[in-house]
DNA sequence: TCTCTATAGATACGAATCGTATCTTGCTGT
DNA sequence: ACAGCAAGATACGATTCGTATCTATAGAGA
């Protein structure tokens, strides 16, 4: 019966992997995963998977790349306060697709390397994606001309990877707070050149 | 040879489950610690190990507990700056006791219910050091009258955090920045009633 | 001092997974 | 048509998991 099966081969084979260790993800969690097990339900063979992924952090991590489809795209939505909320619920939205269980699996298991290939790939997209927020709320003289430091800048996105991680859910209002209480009233100070006052 | 040993009871078993956990972590790094190293190590059995702990995470999220050692403590530096500063430095040197690795593996194999009982029993705490370090600071007239949230009071332990998580390691300069860029700066605006200015 | 009880500690177990080696066989580019 | 690369099957020893069973010992209470 299994012999029956025609061969895959790099694309076919690849999805099935794919949509296999997405399958199991979702059945038994993260810790559930296991090479075997992906490789039962691909209906391939462990050395198959192993000659694709170092461990099973690798391995999840790929199946969630493919499902992170459309890029977060800054919004204009009229002002700092609603673009920066906009893109924070893209991420949030995108995120929301696993347990935050998941998510604390893989990062466990990943070695440095591959943590900060992840984070830098996303670290550089967000980036962008603020820079243009920002110069858009400055243009629109919500914002003084003093420059931002990056940390200043990623700053939201940090809170939110941090509030995934950490808190249950994030919900609409922790958004807001976020956004409200932090975010807008740091970049208009800073940005004003107020703020480091004495020192320095 | 292992008959000669007598046996242990309540606090001595502990404390060498304890140091063989700690030992096993240096050794082999969390992936490497396991119920039957740590067992072995310990000269004494599994079953010993699971009637005490439901889970690697759990073992060794106990040993890590007992190096906590001293309590950070509110400094009274002169400045809110200078203040903070050293909270996150003692909060830093006590994460630096083990690899970054370590406590993503924790965070990672952990269930919701042991991470947020962890994570309040920090939070409890840092809460109340820095409530005492913006009183002070209040006291000095370095800050308005403003009440500030919960978020904004713990931010730099939040930033830190994530720091230790997917930074290498942290040093004194992403410490002053996290302090100088962000927490300094907003504590000022918000506590004198600046930026929230338009909405709401 | 003696008994009682909880549990340390030893051992063994089936099941599962790990990571690798080996072999055959089908696919694909040239 | 042919050569070579990789899919897929199978098997392997090693390790760990989580649990069950048994014993003997330490400490509490009488």
């Amino acid at each position: 019966m299994t012999k029956a099966r025609t061969r895959r081969r790099a694309d076919a084979l690849m999805e099935a992997i794919h949509t296999a260790t997405l399958l199991e993800l979702s059945d038994r969690g993260y810790t559930g995963v296991s090479f075997e097990g992906v490789a039962r339900r691909a209906q391939t063979s462990k050395p198959v998977l192993y000659r694709r992924y170092r461990n099973r952090a690798e391995m999840v991590l790929d199946a969630i790349g493919q499902t992170a489809a459309q890029q977060v795209v800054a919004p204009h939505k009229g002002s700092l306060r609603a673009d920066v909320m906009s893109v924070l619920e893209q991420v949030n939205q995108q995120f929301s697709r696993f347990d935050a269980e998941v998510y604390r699996g893989v990062i466990g298991e990943s070695d440095d390397s591959l943590l900060d290939d992840a984070l830098n790939a996303v670290g550089a997209l967000n980036s962008q994606t603020m820079g243009v927020i920002l110069e858009t709320a400055r243009a629109r003289g919500e914002l003084g001309q003093g420059q931002l430091p990056e940390r200043v800048v990623l700053l939201p996105l940090a809170l939110l990877r941090h509030e995934l991680l950490f808190g249950h859910s994030v919900d609409a209002r922790t958004i807001a707070d976020i956004v409200d209480q932090v975010y807008v009233p740091l970049v208009r100070t800073l940005s004003r050149g107020e703020g480091s006052g004495d020192r320095l």
